[in-house]
DNA sequence: GGAGATTTTGACAATCATTTTCATTCTGCA
DNA sequence: TGCAGAATGAAAATGATTGTCAAAATCTCC
């Protein structure tokens, strides 16, 4: 029985950014469902750990959770805004981690890659601020 | 006065890796300094913010810190085993992150890159396990 | 040198995301 | 129907980090 579990992916689906469990449980919560915090932690890590969604950590020490569109390796370029997210590919970059690694004798290599920025719809529109 | 925050960087600067507040506490007290937990964590904050020190998120949440021998933008070659650091220059990842920013009209672009592997001594000498 | 203002310190409480616990509910199955 | 095992979720526990506030250290002007 996987009903939640889906639920929660589809939530996450609907989001154009990375979500922390919080937010994906005040957002089920708000549109009706009946689940708990617990739940949404589980199927979440359960999500992750299937490679079914993408997570990384906040400033703050959030971790935060999206369902991209790519299964593949990539990154991502999110808003510090208002946290659209787009999935990049960097293969200049996987190489440079590798050979870094390799060149002080390191080996098992992996790399965390994520670009920050202001999008254009949240810099354009010069609000008081 | 600034005798407790050289104190917490002194600390730093003896251990080869990234260190928690928590262990810079411990090892503190371990020996023989007379400090309390909330003016570690506060001098580590007045570090970061000026730039003598490098914090990165491990996979836990927790803040990890270090003295960095360069003070120019940097990454980092973290053993994954011992947590052996090296310190690395990525020019082209800077630009390559730049490019991905401004293709997608991002602006104010950052970007965090950490490349994780298992160092030479730690891979070397193939243990039990 | 000294009184009062200001800053620093640190023990303790509070916060907050996340995890654990554990009793209840649900599911499939005979 | 009745049971075993998985799923659920409310509440308590955890643990890093932050806030509070009174005491101690330091500075400033006289």
């Amino acid at each position: 029985m996987t009903t939640r579990r889906d639920a929660v992916h589809d939530t996450l689906r609907r989001s154009e950014g990375f979500r922390s469990a919080q937010d994906v449980y005040a957002e089920m919560r708000l549109h009706g469902a009946k689940i708990g915090l617990t739940t949404v932690y589980r199927a979440l890590q359960a999500l992750a750990d299937g490679g079914q969604v993408d997570v990384l950590r906040t400033d703050e020490g959030e971790s935060v959770y999206r369902a991209c569109a790519s299964d593949t390796h990539h990154h991502h370029l999110v808003c510090r805004r208002c946290g659209r997210t787009v999935e990049v590919d960097g293969p200049a970059v996987e190489r440079w981690a590798e050979t870094v690694g390799s060149e002080h004798g390191f080996t098992e290599i992996t790399h965390t890659v994520e670009v920050f920025g202001t999008c254009s719809s949240c810099s354009a529109p010069a609000r008081t601020g």
